[in-house]
DNA sequence: ACCATTTTATACCGATCGGTATATTATTGC
DNA sequence: GCAATAATATACCGATCGGTATAAAATGGT
């Protein structure tokens, strides 16, 4: 589905890299450009502390380019998120779907996790970061991230549910409670991780969901 | 060992209210009422969304005034963390110490959690709010964050283990892995239950918390 | 290859940012 | 109560903020 598009000199200035759609039109791959770029400083440096003029270094374009394709920060802020929940998501299904038994999709679930804490470039959860600075300020966002818990609550339900029924956990197994609180424990696992800046609490945090669900199997 | 101050005119402006300390010096007292006002402000809009303009206004102080007691908005944020994570602290070691039970402690701090969580003007836990914020823009504060997380952890898993030399819960109950855990879960459940606006997440995270230790004990 | 349309760069806007010099006012030690 | 000191308000600084008008340049349909 993903195309490489030559990289394009204008005013001799190399601007763009991969693209996702080549029958996107210039402006739509524009946009995506910017949020492609924008994305991880928003996520690192916040709403609030990121500037206009950081994302215009980070393009390479000029700030009447970025408003050509925006109406406003704010407008590229949403789509930062958007674009950051929805790899964040589609990472997770592929991450699972590699998985065969039930179980083994939940562990990968913590495995990607695990991964994703210790990578460059990341910045941490976009979903914790956008949460915690939009909870009493930004209500869209707050609206978004709210919805995005309750889709990865309801992943993780779905995945216990289906080892239910097949017989790979026990009926006492209740995937509302268990997908609640280990989304929970995975996220502030992942908060402490980034502030400790190593993995050991996490990785104690991981390997007591793994042994609940270890408990529940039969 | 605190007092009430008569609030003082000056220039016109009714300005402070209550101080700490009598002994105290004005400008002291003048920084911690800045500081007081400050706070909350900054655990609600974020370091880089609170403008010295906001503090101004919220202390009916002027910014001349604002800068002769500080050198700068970061000195006023870390003087405010400080401030909220030592009040955070004190409440918690408030609240446990009227429990007598170790159990009844740990009982006591989830209370605390939750009734603090659906407070009007408290804008979520600073830990996770200065946290997340900091993690990748200033070391000081992200340090500072991080000694209250394993001063939090530390708390708990003492009372785990004077719980268990008490005879109170059973030997096998790990103090360093349940705190580590329940410390996570409270913060993700905290942030999940300011995003959806309810603590219904979080009542099963803190039922979840109390099961777990009623099946320790013995 | 041309021309209408889209997309870009330049230059600029008023507002606000964090911060400061200074004069005025309040406090404090005596 | 007076002088020395501390604390405050006013006015202002340059830089940067988010955003825009406009003209030049690139794109795309024919």
């Amino acid at each position: 589905m993903c195309c490489i598009d030559t990289p394009k000199k204008i005013f001799g200035k190399l601007y763009q890299s991969v693209y996702f759609c080549g029958v996107m039109t210039k402006a739509e791959r524009t946009r995506h450009f910017i949020v492609e770029k924008a994305a991880p400083i928003i996520n690192k440096k916040g709403m609030a502390g990121t500037s206009i003029n950081d994302i215009v270094e980070a393009t390479r374009l000029t700030k009447g380019s970025v408003y050509g394709n925006f109406e406003s920060k704010d407008e590229i802020c949403l789509e930062a998120f958007d674009y950051l929940a929805k790899r964040v998501g589609a990472d997770i299904v592929m991450a699972m779907s590699r998985a065969n038994s039930n179980k083994d999709k939940l562990f990968a679930l913590f495995e990607y996790y695990l991964a994703v804490v210790s990578q460059e470039n990341t910045y941490g959860c976009p979903l914790l970061n956008f949460g915690t600075e939009a909870d009493d300020t930004n209500p869209i966002v707050k609206q978004k991230v709210n919805k995005a818990i309750l889709a990865t609550e309801n992943l993780i339900a779905k995945v216990v549910r289906s080892g239910i029924e097949a017989g790979e956990f026990k009926r006492s197994f209740d995937p509302e409670t268990f997908s609640i609180k280990a989304f929970a424990m995975i996220e502030g696992g992942m908060w402490i991780a980034r502030l400790q800046g190593n993995n050991k609490q996490l990785q104690i945090i991981l390997d007591s969901l793994k042994q609940e669900i270890d408990d529940y199997c039969q």
